[in-house]
DNA sequence: AGCACGCCGACT
DNA sequence: GTCGGCGTGCTC
């Protein structure tokens, strides 16, 4: 019988394609193949071979590619993120299948010269100094040797033509040496001593000789109720994660769907099943140092770490770091490596030869071979979250990565994310704390600033408290940061002779002067006009009044009050671009400016040691936003804004301009109770219906016209029928949006339970009224964000 | 992702 | 009359 193989093809394709196998080749599930589609040949990865009698009928396989096959786990991760995300299956493996691109081929080989023992024909002195350094006859490359000589390269050049040095291909540099685990013990405190003997204990967990596990065991059911969707709801008819009573083998009888047979996640092998840890110390406590030594053991070990980072361009001094304990720099990936480097780390990690990776969230689908470990640094931050193409949280995809290689996750935050906060609580995951800064430093002494009392002068901004605490900063010779989250100069204006407000064109929100560059920029979809000299509605002249501050209009007041002291206002737009941010970033670190005034850029990365003063000066910015997640979001923000202060030497504190100091996040960020922030959060979500964390999905209608989406939306919303513990939100709660010359707003869908989402929108589709003209309905999902 | 098909606006 | 805009649909 001819064979059959069921062929993924990275396009967003929901499934696979049948193609025959000629006789002359053997494949094996995994394989790259290169297969005709349509018109051209593109490759794909085998997903199934069977034999059929129907198999003459398709087209031919055109041949094997000589890269490493897609292994199981990774195979298994594709298909779970496809289900998860309701994303097309061959979108998934898109991820993991990114195949060096033709036009970044350009190969440069390095040319290596070493001496050949033949004496120059010309023996000039440049040459001489160049023979004398390659005399030891070791291989350097062409320019190094010119650099050692102290000559050009083009002596180096004549001494090739002449024979007097021979040139070989260089092998490629390594892309990473291997880390020492044992280079440099960095000292730790007794705490984080005691942190990394409980992680090192929590990783490997002792096998118990077939006795079960406690719950608390570190089952880590990655909180995702997708394992098994569909199936498991058929088997119990209650998300397995929910039912803390089941035991480790009924749990592992339930969450194994049958259809995916020995694909089961965790492990099968009757090893323990590796936990996922959330390690949570306050700002300052020194958790990289912890979890460096689980990736130090995970390396002794001879298997491989990875180590999630939210943004790589943060990173520089991370690395720097990671060289100081283990001697030399990791190897690095993002999106912005390309080529021929980036198919060499793949390369490296595929053969186990690369033992640690530091990268941003598609380094998750990279094909280790020996993982032993995944941390995800700053669990909570948002950039994990990939929101174009195939919609996932990087942190929850380690979590399951981690569950399919059954490796140990360790999260890391100061400011975990809420549903991380609620996995530790239910024994989902571990919880290791550090709370105290390294070093017997304090945290910052924080204090609210009532703006209804303590009312800045008119025009100004700044509360007279918190500038005489800028004043006492200076005085004793330290760094103060002024906090505001908003760029530009005022983010609103408007005509005193007529009151028009400048709106944006496209999006409703109004327009944010930025007086640097005389503009009105819409700060949602990047619009900018110049500023008007004279109104454009009533044409009055000269008579546009900005309203509230932005960072710039601070710096305005700050000048004045500080006329002789060193400034600088730090934010995205920062003129100069990343590169001069980065080295205004090092200078203010130096101690090389008295005063920073900064938006949220200023909350994390970069270290300040002189710095002893945070001045929030609008604390309930994003307060009052509508995102549920709001008040989440300002606790974290805040509360690592103001550990910037007191890292070095001297203590620090912060202030905190406010106009509701009993505002539950405030108040947490006052008494520095975090636990008691996240119980209040926790039971405020859940009195309001909301789940503290869980699947959002959603049914986008989309028209050309206003009144056709909205009479089909509502339409639809009647016809949802949504199953037992699946939540329907309606248009009400989805506001209509303009987005690229469509209406469009979801119907959205909120479920902690294990249900088969993707069968449930498409029944709901098939259930709903048939689709006229021209409108659309197109299933979305966010997994974790509610915008 | 490509590449075709197809249905409406301005042009040698 | 056609050239070309990009919306829609298909590729085993």
């Amino acid at each position: 019988m001819p064979s059959v193989a069921d062929i993924l093809i990275p396009l967003a394709l929901d499934s696979a394609y049948s193609y025959a196998v000629p006789a002359r080749l053997t494949l094996a599930v995994g394989d790259v193949v290169q297969i005709p589609l349509g018109p051209r040949e593109t490759v794909g990865v085998v997903w199934g071979v069977r034999e059929s009698p129907s198999g003459s009928n398709l087209r031919p396989v055109t041949g094997r590619i000589e890269v490493p096959p897609l292994a199981g786990p990774l195979r298994e991760l594709v298909d779970w993120l496809a289900r998860y995300t309701l994303a097309p299956k061959g979108s998934a493996l898109a991820m993991a299948l990114r195949l060096p691109d033709e036009a970044a081929q350009g190969e440069t080989v390095r040319i290596g010269v070493r001496a050949s023992g033949k004496a120059p024909a010309r023996p000039t002195a440049a040459r001489l100094k160049v023979l004398s350094v390659a005399a030891d006859g070791t291989l350097r490359g062409k320019s190094a040797l010119a650099k050692e000589a102290g000559v050009s390269l083009s002596v180096v050049d004549g001494l090739i033509d002449d024979g007097a040095l021979e040139a070989l291909a260089l092998a490629p540099e390594p892309v990473a040496l291997p880390p020492d685990p044992d280079h440099a013990r960095v000292p730790l405190s007794e705490a984080q001593a005691q942190a990394v003997r409980d992680l090192i204990a929590l990783m490997y967990p002792v096998p118990a000789g077939g006795a079960a596990l406690s719950l608390a065991d570190g089952l880590g059911s990655p909180h995702l109720p997708g394992e098994g969707q569909g199936e498991v709801c058929e088997i119990s008819g209650e998300a397995p994660h929910l039912t803390p009573t089941l035991s480790v083998q009924e749990r592992e009888a339930v969450a194994v769907p049958e259809a995916q047979g020995k694909l089961a996640v965790g492990a099968g092998d009757g090893r323990p099943r590796a936990p996922t840890i959330l390690l949570e110390g306050v700002t300052g406590s020194g958790k990289t140092e912890v979890y460096f030594e689980a990736v130090a053991d995970c390396v002794r070990r001879g298997r491989q770490a990875l180590i999630l980072m939210p943004e790589i361009a943060l990173t520089a001094q991370f690395l720097d770091r990671f060289a100081e304990r283990f001697g030399v720099r990791p190897a690095t990936w993002h999106s912005g490596i390309g080529g021929k480097r980036r198919e060499r780390i793949r390369a490296g990690v595929a053969a186990g030869e690369i033992a640690v990776v530091v990268g941003a969230r598609s380094a998750l689908f990279l094909p280790f071979t020996e993982l032993g470990l995944i941390v995800v640094d700053e669990e909570h931050e948002a950039a994990y979250k990939q929101e174009d193409g195939v919609h996932y949280h990087a942190r929850d995809m380690a979590v399951v990565r981690g569950r399919i290689e059954n490796c140990p996750v360790v999260l890391a935050s100061a400011t975990p994310s809420l549903e991380t906060r609620v996995n530790a609580e239910r024994g989902r995951y571990r919880h290791i704390v550090l709370p105290e800064r390294f070093g017997g430093r304090r945290l910052p002494d924080i204090k609210a600033l009532d703006m209804r009392s303590d009312k800045p002068e008119r025009g100004s901004f700044l509360a007279p408290v918190l500038v005489t605490a800028v004043r006492e900063t200076l005085a004793e010779g330290n760094q103060a940061l002024l906090f505001l989250n908003r760029r530009g100069y005022a983010p609103l204006t408007l005509c005193r002779a007529c009151g028009h407000r400048y709106q944006c064109r496209n999006c409703s929100t109004w327009l944010v002067e930025h007086r640097f560059r005389k503009a009105l920029v819409c700060h949602q979809c990047g619009y900018a006009e110049r500023r008007p000299e004279a109104c454009t509605e009533c044409g009055t002249f000269d008579n546009l009044t900005p309203c509230g501050p932005g960072v710039e209009r601070i710096a305005e007041e700050v000048t004045a009050l500080f006329p002789d002291k060193r400034i600088i206002v730090l934010s995205s737009d920062f003129p100069g671009g990343a590169e001069r941010l980065r080295a205004e970033l090092q200078t203010v670190a130096e101690g090389g400016c008295d005063i920073v005034i900064g938006t949220q850029l200023v909350a994390k990365g970069h270290n300040f040691p002189h710095l002893t003063l945070v001045g929030v000066l609008d604390a309930d910015i994003g307060l009052t936003s509508g995102d549920p997640r709001a008040a989440e979001r300002t606790f974290q923000l805040l509360q690592q804004v103001t550990g910037r202060a007191g890292r070095g030497e001297k203590p620090g504190r912060a202030l905190l301009q406010t106009y509701q100091p009993d505002h539950p996040v405030i108040a947490a960020l006052l008494s520095g109770d975090a636990e008691r922030f996240y119980e209040e959060e926790i039971a405020a979500r859940e009195a309001a219906g909301l789940p503290p964390f869980g699947r959002l999905a959603a049914l986008i209608v989309s028209a050309t016209d206003r009144a056709v989406a909205e009479a089909h939306g509502q339409a639809l919303a009647r016809a949802a029928e949504p199953p037992e513990g699946v939540m329907v939100l309606g248009p009400a709660e989805a506001p209509l949006a303009l987005v690229r010359g469509r209406y469009r707003f979801r119907l959205l869908v909120k479920t902690e339970r294990a249900i088969d989402l993707q069968s449930y929108l498409r029944d709901w589709i098939a259930r709903g009224p048939k689709v006229r003209g021209n409108v659309k309905v197109a299933i979305d999902v966010d997994p974790q964000s509610f915008l």
